[in-house]
DNA sequence: AAGTGGTCTAGACCACTAG
DNA sequence: TAGTGGTCTAGACCACTTC
């Protein structure tokens, strides 16, 4: 009998799916939804809030609700980490951006005491300091991630990755000056909801998991030198992993 | 001056992260809310909806709002390398995830034309056909990944590998036989909201996203000879990858 | 039978956007 | 200023779970 939100969520999205709104484009209102199907305005809205919840969809208050457009970032692991790519200043990051030009902002270096879970990672003592590296990269004046590197405070602390500029090759080429070149790293993911702090601070739309990675990187002995925590907006990139069998 | 449903969902949100609601504990009821806050119950729904949306609650009709239980299922993609050197335990999430057994169901067998996507990473001729293994893998009785294989049909269609049992080593040791054995793998992958099929077909509770995985198998000489697009319950898995530099 | 979440109607007020 | 989404109240009926 009555039409539900559900059904008039499933009519848009094979509209979605079918490319026959195309992305970018404008779905119908709530006062639209209201006219065609005869239900009440929440429900209508409900509709929409399904779409956006499902990643379909964004809303713009005030203007009206779009069909989403994906257009990803590519992130290679291990391209981003290899040898070649340090000694040279180039940095790390640029390279598997494309064409978009990825900035650094709000970066912050401190000292403090490590975490529970990175003291873990990086094989410390209970209570021992870190040198900590937290930053938000951002395309086209938008946030896509956010990054916090922990090192051992006794290791680094009077070299260049204790301040705002690491230096020609980044943090990594300053490592290996330090005797601690990293050579072998592990990645642990997993995607998640974001909290409403990290929606804020990403400025995700609802219906956009983030991507949470801890990366440690090891020195050829085995000895952990870096942790680093990122936290990806998923609708932002595609993750590239090769992997020699 | 009215208390939003932000407010009571971030105030229950609180006391998940903070550890003092425990997984599994049974949250504050609409009614409870209600008569705690002063809201109708719409907006007490609406701040559990909020909860389960951000992943940190799930829903059982009739029953309750119960914080949720993250008790991850650990996919190291690099199998086969060996453990050594990349330090042992040190995990962030759930490294006592080890031997849930997990079993294969649903799996069908069957020749098809190869959709485009695949086409392109198989490096196919438009309208090939390929050998498709459709199954679902669960734990516990909860399916936790649906994957689809595709594989070159003119290559493998008097194999095993067209048959439900591939025997002993599986599609990889068909491979080897047929002279192209898969020794480089890439996986490409990304996080999104499931469909609302997708959401059925993997039992995932609102608030779940999935991690889709695309593998190709290369050979030695290059060559694709399978991709398996996996798509994965993110609530359920932890993946790790290790990459040497 | 009582309690819980699921969904809907109907109507209200607000804030933001666009022309 | 008109249209849009954002959020809320108030009340209703249903299906499911638990005892």
């Amino acid at each position: 009998m009555a039409v539900t939100a559900r059904e008039i969520a499933d009519e848009l999205a094979e509209g979605i799916r079918s490319g026959e709104r195309k992305p970018g484009a404008r779905l119908p209102g709530e006062p639209a939804l209201v006219r065609k199907h005869g239900v009440a305005k929440a429900t209508a809205q409900r509709a929409l809030t399904l779409l956006v919840t499902e990643g379909l969809a964004v809303q713009h208050k005030g203007s009206g609700t779009y069909v989403r457009d994906f257009q990803p970032i590519r992130r290679v692991a291990n391209q981003r980490l290899s040898q070649e790519r340090w000694g040279e200043g180039r940095s790390i990051w640029g390279a598997d951006v494309g064409q978009r030009p990825m900035s650094v902002t709000d970066l912050r270096v401190y000292e403090a005491q490590a975490p529970d879970d990175v003291a873990l990672l990086l094989d410390l003592e209970e209570g021992e300091r870190v040198v900590i590296r937290d930053r938000l990269f951002t395309v086209e004046s938008e946030p896509v991630q956010a990054a916090i590197s922990y090192l051992p405070a006794d290791l680094v602390r009077e070299s260049a990755i204790a301040q705002e500029d690491t230096g020609p090759g980044g943090t990594y080429a300053r490592l290996a000056e330090l005797g601690v070149k990293p050579v072998r790293f592990v990645e642990e993911l997993r995607a998640r909801m974001p909290s409403h702090e990290e929606s804020g601070r990403l400025h995700l739309t609802a219906g956009t998991p983030v991507v949470e990675i801890y990366r440690t990187a090891l020195t050829e002995e085995g000895t952990p030198v870096e942790v680093n925590r990122m936290l990806l907006d998923a609708g932002a990139y595609v993750m590239e992993y090769r992997i020699s069998g």
